[in-house]
DNA sequence: CCAATAATGCAATACCATTGCATTGGTTAA
DNA sequence: TTAACCAATGCAATGGTATTGCATTATTGG
């Protein structure tokens, strides 16, 4: 299990620390995105600003997304496509949840081609949907 | 000039206090979606916690919409439609330039149609493209 | 004009993001 | 084995933004 883990995180050239396989293994738990305070809340022994920097090292190695679903607060999932370093393929879309506040990756969801005005070119998609999610709908 | 924004305060049943007639006449000035700060900077006079109030309640009565382009910074722009009461229409694309760090308004731009998994329910859809925009482009 | 109500400005609070710096820990080379 | 090096961590501090309470001021309606 624990070796997976640091396979997981060899793949992407991120030494394995304590601290570093902790997040993973709390990350690979998730079924939706968490923030860093919920990350915060789920280590008993982490400091903060080390888990702000984990999570930067992770997004930037390809082995997470961040993702704003317009709270304000920024969630994190593991990417499930192969994203390397500042090479990311999660064009999938984000649902929010407005009744348990929680947000979905939806990775067989891609976001449709966007016609734009002249001039404007296109780099990033970035597609929010905010709503009900299953287990609220009853 | 005055008259007209002060009718346009009206039709949304926003009393014209002084303070929201110079808000609303620098969201007119502009071509792009702006922050609480940019406001802060537009007017000499203005106290921080009033233009938060201000736009809260313009947000509420359907006078203006608030964007995430995923800065973490709320961008604001006039309704172009309808909108009333916490029911907005602004179903449209909006572009973050990487360039000059603006965020445009595409009206003419609707956010097509998603399929979402079984059981979830859509409310709202957000949609950013980030990118390089006319201006930029040369 | 007066009273009631709404809006404003100031102070204070609460988060969150971000950086500097000293310390710790693990890896490599002498 | 030890010294030296580099990466990672933890603490302190800073800066920025969102948000509320409350006293004061402005506006409205009678
Ligand atoms: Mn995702
Ligand atoms: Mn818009
Ligand atoms: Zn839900
Ligand atoms: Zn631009």
């Amino acid at each position: 299990m624990k070796l997976q883990v640091e396979q997981r995180l060899a793949s992407k050239k991120i030494n394995p620390t304590a601290m570093r396989i902790l997040v993973l293994e709390l990350l690979l738990q998730q079924n939706s995105a968490i923030s860093m305070s919920d990350i915060e809340k789920g280590l008993e022994t982490a400091d903060r600003i080390t888990i702000y920097r984990t999570l930067k090292t992770f997004e930037q190695n390809g082995l997470i997304h961040c993702i704003e679903d317009g709270t304000g607060i920024p969630k994190y999932a593991l990417c499930v496509e192969d994203c390397t370093t500042h090479e990311h393929h999660d064009m999938h879309v984000h649902f929010y949840c407005n009744s348990c506040k929680e947000t979905f990756c939806l990775p067989d969801h891609r976001i449709p081609d966007i016609s734009l005005p002249a001039g404007f070119s296109p780099a990033e998609l970035n597609l929010i949907v905010k709503g009900t999610c299953e287990k609220c709908t009853q």
